[in-house]
DNA sequence: TTGAAAGCGCTAACAC
DNA sequence: GTGTTAGCGCTTTCAA
């Protein structure tokens, strides 16, 4: 038989027998060809080629103790998530950059509180190398399960659970939503702006609380009258600029903490007859392509660069990895904070 | 410290000993515990427990061969894939059924022509014990790549490259796109509408074509003007719409081949003064909550079990798993056509 | 029913 | 530089 049970794939022993060495050149070669020479090397991977070899990947990690897989943890109940483009472009941002890693996803979809054991369990197990995750509600179980498992995570979005800054610290990456916050409002300053209005997002999600943040920052004696509530969807926005145009008639800019909500606020004014930017001048947060974009007029905004961050989450979660070991790493959690940029369209 | 160097997990050698038993009988007890008497199997569980021991899922894959993973494949230049909500719904289903089945998701995202040989190298790889892949283009290189490197593979939706019913047939599973068609048509007929149009979808994608099929299947002797081609936009829905009403003024009902289109005729329908139902009854395809409960009238649409067709493509894909090596099984791919249903609301 | 022992395919000391 | 060898942790005959 050339072909020895055809399905059965070729191991580093009928490499080495074919290549005329040992499994443990073959090795070498195969895992970059340190310290061979070039001769056998190209013997070796000649021999590889010809047999159409690949490696075990189980054999592999159980002598490695590394798996080559990365979780991704989406907590479902939480958002609309998949379908949310902001997720898709930082899942797409991770994507690439695993692959550039060599290293799988494996995706981890939470449904409910009972999952969560099933989870851990998961993550206990050593399937992978480390987790990234998403940081979204204040009670999320998630940050005391990769506690306790001990598997190395990274999150998206600065944690808000409490003692995120303390003793239950996790590394993050996040937007440098207050900093564009404070570009955003000090434009309209700038553009002669008097009264800024600014429409919040949900209490309970950092990223709105930043924006809030650097808004205040601005507007240093702002009148609490200026800062209505939303929810970050389309329809909040209405409402609260609805609600704004009632109780401050009188207000020439508004920011709204997203994109979606700042659609939505431009629909009412336009309904009020109030011209935007003449009238009021609009700001948003986000930079959504298909929102800030298709608005009439386009908005004004502050974009994130959402798939770098994904990316970063890998970076740095990589990093942690190959620190593995070494004392000081435990300390450090070592978050990465991105800029973000201020992008001038017809709004404001 | 009770636990021997926190960090290495405990292994079956550990247990057995806690125990007093060999690793033999610590694997039966672990693997379901047939053939092992009771209060050993007690005393093994209590060790397992007490022990905190999960199996390394290397060794017992290299031993094995079972991965206990799936691959699924996105190939993004396709399609808005994850921001799109039927693909969510599809992916959900596979999730749960992949959970179900202790099988974990290893997402492969696709992004260009060179990226197929890194999947296809992965996939020959053996990392996985299977994948679920899409249907979307017919120049797809997916289908040839999954038959060279033989892992099994379940199709979402019905393949429509060259020799997809022939040598090149794969198992698939698909909404049953032409009956759905069939039941909307017979359902505006039924109501007394002679002059129905229809707005067709891509014409390299088979749902949509398999849509048209129905539609003929019922206008026997339809005339060609009453079809217009769309794109599945809402964008292309109107502009189809325009084109009918140009072509044909009489028409008293239209059939889009997916909800995005029926409310881009809808709103060139409302445009021209023309009543929904009244004059133009309007039916739709997927019933997608956004759109179909949204529009105004919400529309009358066939609706297709999303969720449920990713599931089933997990179920068909473990069962030619557990076939391997059955001759029978090669030969027929046995593909599922899910049924669709008519869901009636205003439009019609 | 239980245990002993032989690998699964690979890497990494350690020799040579 | 290259080869030899000892496992990684598990399942699975085969004997007892």
């Amino acid at each position: 038989m050339p072909d020895p049970t055809p399905g059965a794939r070729p191991t580093l022993e009928a490499v080495a027998a074919r290549a005329g060495v040992s499994r443990a050149t073959v090795s070498r070669v195969v895992n970059g060809g340190e310290g061979v020479r070039q001769p056998l090397v190209e013997r070796v991977r000649r021999a590889v080629e010809e047999l159409g070899y690949v490696p075990n990947h189980a054999a592999r990690t159980l002598v490695t103790r590394r798996n080559g897989a990365v979780a991704v943890i989406i907590a479902e109940p939480e958002f609309r998530i998949f379908s949310d483009p902001f997720f898709e472009q930082q899942v797409r941002g991770i994507s690439r950059e695993l692959t550039a890693h060599d290293s799988q996803l494996v995706l981890l979809w939470v449904e409910g509180a009972g999952d969560y054991e099933r989870i851990a369990r998961y993550l206990g197990g050593g399937h992978v190398d480390g987790a990234l995750a998403f940081s979204v509600h204040n009670d999320d179980e998630l940050p005391s399960i990769v506690r306790r498992v001990q598997v190395p995570t990274v999150f998206g979005g600065r944690p808000g659970w409490p003692g995120a800054s303390g003793e239950l610290a996790v590394p993050y990456v996040d937007a440098d939503n207050r900093g564009g916050a404070r570009e955003a409002v000090r434009y309209l300053l700038a553009r002669g702006r008097e009264r800024i209005a600014h429409i919040a997002g949900p209490r309970d999600q950092t990223s709105s609380m930043d924006r809030l943040d650097g808004y205040r920052d601005v507007m240093l004696d702002a009148d609490p009258g200026l800062v209505a509530q939303g929810d970050f969807t389309e329809e909040s926005g209405a409402h609260a600029m609805a609600e704004l145009l009632e109780r401050r008639p009188g207000l020439d800019a508004v920011f709204a903490a997203n994109d979606l909500m700042a659609s939505g606020a431009l629909r009412v004014l336009r309904e009020r007859g109030l011209r935007v930017p003449e009238d009021v001048a609009l700001v948003g947060f986000d930079d959504m392509a298909s929102v800030a974009e298709a608005t009439d007029p386009p908005l004004t905004t502050v974009r994130q660069d959402i798939e770098g961050m994904g990316r970063l989450m890998v970076r740095l979660l990589m990093r942690t990895l190959n620190q593995h070991g070494e004392p000081e790493a435990a300390a450090t959690p070592g978050s990465v904070i991105t800029p973000t940029e201020l992008v001038r369209r017809a709004s404001a």
